[in-house]
DNA sequence: CTTGCGCCTGACGTTACGTCAGAGTTTAGG
DNA sequence: CCTAAACTCTGACGTAACGTCAGGCGCAAG
């Protein structure tokens, strides 16, 4: 007549699966883990049982899911399990690429201020770098849902530093090529052209998806916010019109 | 006698700098960012000047300072901003390598899902394995902080999951032994018990604090958190202690 | 004068609990 | 049997950084 499965209340309890007692409250609320009993008088009680459902809750969280995707998680027993562990995946992917470019900003902010710059206008260029990062975020709109991904996919910080330096080195050049009024036409002014189509294709993958994107993004220059700018001039892009022989 | 820099309003200057002005108001509130000026009729008008410092302020939301440190960060005018930076690196680092675990985590629950076990069942046991990483948590209290600090920068997600290898095998073969009834002051003994102590040196590191908060945590065994088990039985260690000449 | 767009100020919603506050329960000790 | 310590309960508010209404003006064009 006596239970032979020990119980332990909140306290205990919570302390064997490493959470709190307030944990515990809350969870019970939400419905995602009701004790197996209460006492007359409206105490918890939780058994072994419970444990298990408790750590399949944490790992869970530790996973990244929230509770109320947890909780039909449990519902349905893991039905859909695989397609929600591929989904987290690439959610805690894309912010650790963030984090990790959020690193890198901070090192290169250091670097100006500890060589001997200490003051905040060094540090404004930063900012300006680090802006055309975070730019990423707003030009999404133009692409569609697997370019995005695609993207993402890419898109480590060490990719988009080279490509900024590829950019910055042609574009230089080609002011260069502008500033001494090169002939359009010739072989030099073709070379360049021939590497601004590459790093176009670099940056597409050679993705039609992609492709739609960066045309569509470029055809709203209008609606551009402000602080993103053109990384050359009109004169730089006309010329590599001319060279590309497109109108 | 009329203003020569042009004034933006809400809508406007919200667009220009990338965010909402939902956001403004916001700021606004909490005297992160006043525009330079109201209308008769409350309206706000921000100018160039304002720009620059929302730029600022969504450059340090990027590196994840938090509104109210951005606040005494440009109060100061950037007097802290080394340390703060500091700071805020490891702060982003220690969330990486989390990240970094969950995403192993996932990657190892798919394995063993697409493996043809998709059962909750096979599940259970990545739980396990990722509370283990999960218990890094709870133990730091036994540590002191800048012994956190050092075990938290070399426990990257590969460190973790050699060491708990190299303890799993060793335990092996340590039971082994046990059941053999090998004698502890033997030689392959002595061997088995050099290997132990070199996987602890390799844990420590050779720090002192982490040693010591080592050598705390165990001595509390009574108030573990259940779920976490020691790795090896009492016969193992007693083995062990044996073997090393140790009471 | 009305229409439509833009602006304003509250005020509540979100996430996963932490932190009181006020009150009852259980248990060991005197 | 009484009490103090230790534990438990249920609200209810706080957190971070805004999103999302809702209700009410302001302003330029037709």
């Amino acid at each position: 007549m006596k239970d032979q499965e020990a119980s332990y209340q909140a306290q205990q309890f919570a302390t064997r699966a490493g959470v709190t007692v307030r944990t515990l409250h809350h969870y019970d609320r939400l419905g995602l883990l009701k004790p197996s009993a209460y006492t007359g008088t409206g105490y918890r009680l939780y058994r072994e049982s419970d444990l298990a459902r408790l750590q399949q809750i944490v790992t869970l969280k530790y996973i990244g899911f929230s509770l109320q995707e947890i909780k039909t998680l449990l519902v349905q027993n893991g039905r859909d399990l695989a397609t929600a562990l591929r989904r987290q995946r690439k959610i805690i992917n894309q912010k650790r690429r963030h984090l990790g470019m959020a690193v890198q900003a901070i090192e290169k902010a250091e670097l100006v201020i500890s060589s001997g710059a200490p003051d905040w206008e060094a540090f404004k260029k930063i900012i300006e770098v680090i802006n055309m990062q975070n730019d990423m975020e707003w030009t999404r709109k133009y692409y569609s849902e697997s370019a995005t991904e695609k993207l993402a996919e890419r898109a480590t910080p060490e990719v988009i530093e080279q490509g900024q330096n590829d950019w910055a080195q042609l574009i230089k050049e080609v002011e260069a090529a502008v500033r001494d009024g090169e002939d359009p036409t010739s072989e030099k002014s073709r070379s360049l052209a021939a590497r601004w189509s590459h790093l176009v294709r670099q940056f597409t993958g050679g993705d039609p998806e992609i492709s739609a994107g960066l045309k569509k993004l470029y055809a709203d220059q209008s609606n551009w916010p402000a602080h993103f700018q053109k990384p050359y001039s009109d004169e730089v892009e006309a010329f590599i019109c001319a060279a590309a022989g497109k109108k």
